[in-house]
DNA sequence: ATTATTAATGTAAGCGCTTACAGTAATCCA
DNA sequence: TGGATTACTGTAAGCGCTTACATTAATAAT
């Protein structure tokens, strides 16, 4: 180890450049541009490389060069696996061609959210994954002034100079809600995320209603529980719904996890599902299946999103304009929570 | 906007201190160690910073102050929730510090994990958080040799130069493993996570070996299935060890997400769980309770570990060196997935 | 062999920040 | 009121890299 290297400190491009007889100029074209270097004092470098164990200072790297080839995911909560999928895709996608990311989660509120995304542009991003359309103009602002890449994932861009790579959330909702609908469901529930600053939720809910509108149903009929985000929450959402109206026979969710947090209320109050009570959800995670009845609901393309974000980003950076907004399909996934409604009674 | 500032450029320190009329310290002193600075300037200062919309250049900063108040956290996978909860407990324990979580996943992977953690080092990682107790040399011999404060989560170090916050694995394994034991069982399968890199894993089948032995047993008997992680893997492991050995009776799961693989194979089987076979998980992870049979697990405080491991990368941080090695305390999880075998006719 | 090209390497100027040190203004005490 | 403290603020030297430009070596062309 050289005299000069505390054994705290990292070996620096310095410290190579000097064990290697080279500048420091060429250690860094090694590193960074190996077919501008002859064979034999790249093998020289290296080899002093690994003899030292160095390895880049990033932020120096970052400051030096302007750019980090890393890139900011920001996704509303990492407590579930919603976008677990996606993100990994995403990564992946990213490694093809030795960027990385890295995540950050706003927890759903509008204000940490801004405060990630300068913080992953003060790490150096070289551009961003969000999730949704529905953020504060401050950011588009901030976005548009930094001229940060960005592409906007799980919805489709309502900006045209935002990318996007998403579904059609509204469409989505409808079409599952018509195949409910046509089973012959006409007291209707829905257990949505909160809609306040999420446009997925929003679109879900409008979707329902759409349908609801074209079977001849007052979508204004539909009786709303706006909930937080877990389990629990659905469980608690599904109880309200059904003591405000003990004649529903569906309970549309916003996502999965509301619905099997309802799937779990119905349980405990004895409610049989499908029998008494169909329920729907929303994303198809993997809990969708597993879960006891396994539950009907839209199949979202998780690691299409994240793949193809990964590339409009790194298209971006070199220049190439591709198709800025790409739409995918999504696909209701009938399994055992949706049947017919069973002639009831009433009371 | 200064004309000096291009439309992409985000604004420096440099160009605070013009608008403010100080010296580029006074500005980074307002931000850094506001109480060295006269109200009247600090509010000049602060005044600019909000008008040009500065935010500091993390790298420059990092490399100035040769720290960065970031902690890495490397986790084997984002795949699925288990380390989730932990995550975010040790991202909330950071931030009343100021704080911040870089994340990063290794795959299970030790030629990765060593990567990645040259990469949080290299992006300025004041200190890490790692799970386990298996780690290639290297990465001791690295972290060692850099003098970078790490914590080790989900175990009890083995190493006492190594910090760690966790539960003893074997033990907690081996309780569930005696609970199960004692209402009878005696024909018993194991699928558990691969145990090559995984010290937890191998703990755990450890736990349930000792058990046995303990009464009266041979622990050899023991079917093990070692698979990957997933809930698809599971349901295979479960065909193979019931093809293996039809008389089994319980079939303990090194973790929460293969347990549920087993219940699912289960039922595609006609197996009743727990009438025909019980099944244990390990964990207790949302899953375990919202599924059906709901499983029986071991409950493990994800959360107090995130939050210790935070506190005691910080305290390393100021010096105060405290308790290293802090063992925390796991309980079972009694829920429908065990019961005692029932009596079948040996064919 | 000599010159024109091209390829490989070196030199040195920053990138945007922090901080030791120096300098200046404000406050204290006798 | 003058000198000694003390409290702020400024100056400038890096932190470890990349890269435009200058220089030198290797190769091609005449």
């Amino acid at each position: 180890m050289p005299a000069n290297l505390r054994s705290t400190d990292l070996p620096t491009l310095q410290d190579v450049a000097e064990a290697a007889k080279v500048s420091t100029a060429t250690v860094s074209r090694c590193l960074n541009n190996p077919e501008q270097v002859t064979a034999r004092t790249k093998k020289r470098v290296m080899d002093a490389v690994s003899r030292l164990g160095y390895s880049p200072n990033f932020g120096a790297r970052a400051l030096a060069a302007r750019r980090t080839n890393t890139f900011g995911a920001i996704i509303p909560t990492m407590d579930n696996a919603i976008f677990a999928r996606g993100l990994q895709a995403f990564q992946k996608a990213l490694e093809t061609e030795h960027a990385t990311m890295i995540v950050a989660s706003s927890s759903y509120d509008p204000d940490i959210e801004l405060d990630q995304i300068r913080n992953l542009v003060a790490r150096g991003a070289d551009g961003l994954f969000l999730i949704g359309n529905d953020h504060d103009p401050e950011i588009y602002e901030f976005l548009s002034r930094r001229n940060i890449p960005t592409v906007l994932a799980w919805t489709i861009s309502s900006d045209p100079e935002l990318a996007s790579v998403g579904f059609n959330n509204l469409e989505a909702s409808r079409t599952l809600a018509l195949e409910a609908l046509n089973l012959g469901h006409q007291r209707i529930g829905f257990i949505s995320a909160h809609t306040a600053h999420n446009d997925r939720a929003r679109d879900r809910v409008r979707g329902a209603r759409k349908a609801m509108e074209e079977l001849g149903l007052d979508p204004e009929a539909l009786r709303l529980e706006e909930t937080n985000y877990s389990i629990d929450c659905g469980f608690e959402a599904f109880n309200r719904l059904m003591a405000a109206d003990k004649e529903i026979t569906l309970v549309m969710c916003g996502n999965d996890v509301l619905a099997v947090g309802a799937l779990q209320a119905a349980r405990h109050a004895g409610i049989r599902i499908p029998e008494d009570v169909s329920v729907t959800g929303f994303d198809d995670i993997e809990l969708a299946r597993v879960v006891t009845p396994a539950l009907t609901t839209v199949h979202v393309p998780h690691r299409q999103m994240g793949r193809l974000a990964a590339q409009l980003l790194l298209e971006e950076r070199k220049g190439e304009t591709s198709s800025r907004h790409i739409v995918l399909d999504t696909n209701v996934v009938l399994r055992e929570s949706l049947a017919p409604p069973k002639f009831r009674d009433k009371r």
